[in-house]
DNA sequence: GGTGCCATGTAACGCGTTACATGATTAT
DNA sequence: ATAATCATGTAACGCGTTACATGGCACC
């Protein structure tokens, strides 16, 4: 969903081809240890703008080198990328894998509810130590973007880890909350018993 | 990649069928307003799943109403069950949409920074108070996980919050920062000109 | 007889990924 | 010559979504 909205902006402020959308893309997000775009990617994604009409091929060069295909932005697109800066984002999904992962361990009973929170703090430590060490590498004068980005990071490291923490605190109430385990009521008499 | 183990990890638990599968997992998460999984994902995962070995049909029963196909767990799926509550689940990718729109909004002139932050800001402000406020009415004896997941979504929503602030503080650095338009070097003297 | 739950799927699409393939130019 | 970079794609798959379709049974 943002890849396509970022290939419209960038062909806002100018018409471009697919090699040089991928470049821009990267320069922006600083890197791609920050957000490697594949170049299949940008290309399916411009093949499916220009077949809903919110970019269209401008030209092809082939003065030198390859040919290149040139796209530019519709009135459409433009349309749309409003739209995009308009709304706000919606932070990432509520799904959160772990607490799912500790049910499943509790139901299941093939994992020991401790360990499991216990493997995560260690994860998410090291995660932490690793991101903090980027972040002191960093050069702020060249590396901004990817400094915020690492910035952002860990402050979401640190919350999960208090949420972990909490999580320990209220294990036992977890364990012993009702499990609403349904008794698959299948209706009707049974047939040919 | 979640929605995989769970079923794997509900298999584990006893053979069941599509339909009950899809009603545990429900069960576990709390409700589908936290996590609403659709029957055709169920159906298809289940489909792959077996296609892999890692579950196998176990039986067809049909002694009342309609007919169910019941599914039970292999040695190979309890292998992968075991390998995912062994390791720890990394946070969500980097991937930050908002900072993506802030920095496409500055390139193609098509957005005013200040504007798309304080956009940002209003949503994410209205999130939290929705969030506070249905964790206040939240019954912690029945609602457990709602509770545990609405407390991590507000963490991550200060966090958030908190990163904004910080990224307006940078506003200047992000605009006067150099931005590497790559010159679209066409390499070759230009042919039939 | 209708509504609604139980239970099963298929089809098509969007987004993202890996792997593969082609070909031209430039620098060594 | 060959390796690197420029530039373009296709094919197939995984995960998730919406929409559609079918049919039995229960309850009123």
């Amino acid at each position: 969903m943002s890849v396509r909205h970022a290939v419209l902006g960038l062909l806002a402020q100018r018409p471009r081809h697919g090699y040089e959308l991928r470049a821009a893309f990267q320069a922006l997000v600083g890197g791609e240890e920050n957000w490697d775009v594949k170049p299949a990617q940008i290309y399916t994604t411009l093949t499916r703008l220009e077949q809903g009409g919110f970019v269209a091929e401008d030209s092809v060069e082939q003065d030198a080198g390859p040919e290149k295909r040139i796209y530019a932005i519709t009135l459409a697109g433009r349309k749309t990328l409003n739209e995009w800066f308009a709304c706000g984002i919606e932070p990432e999904h509520q799904h959160d894998e772990f607490f799912l992962k500790l049910m499943i361990g509790l139901v299941s009973g093939a994992a020991d509810p401790c360990r499991l929170i216990q493997t995560q703090r260690a994860y998410l430590f090291q995660e932490l130590h690793d991101l903090t060490e980027q972040r002191s590498q960093a050069d702020p004068s060249r590396e901004l973007a990817k400094i915020l980005l690492l910035d952002k990071a860990v402050m979401h490291l640190e919350a999960d880890l208090r949420w972990l923490d909490m999580i320990e605190g209220r294990l036992d109430d977890i364990k012993h909350q009702p499990l609403p385990e349904p008794e698959s009521k299948p209706r009707g008499r049974p047939r040919k018993i």
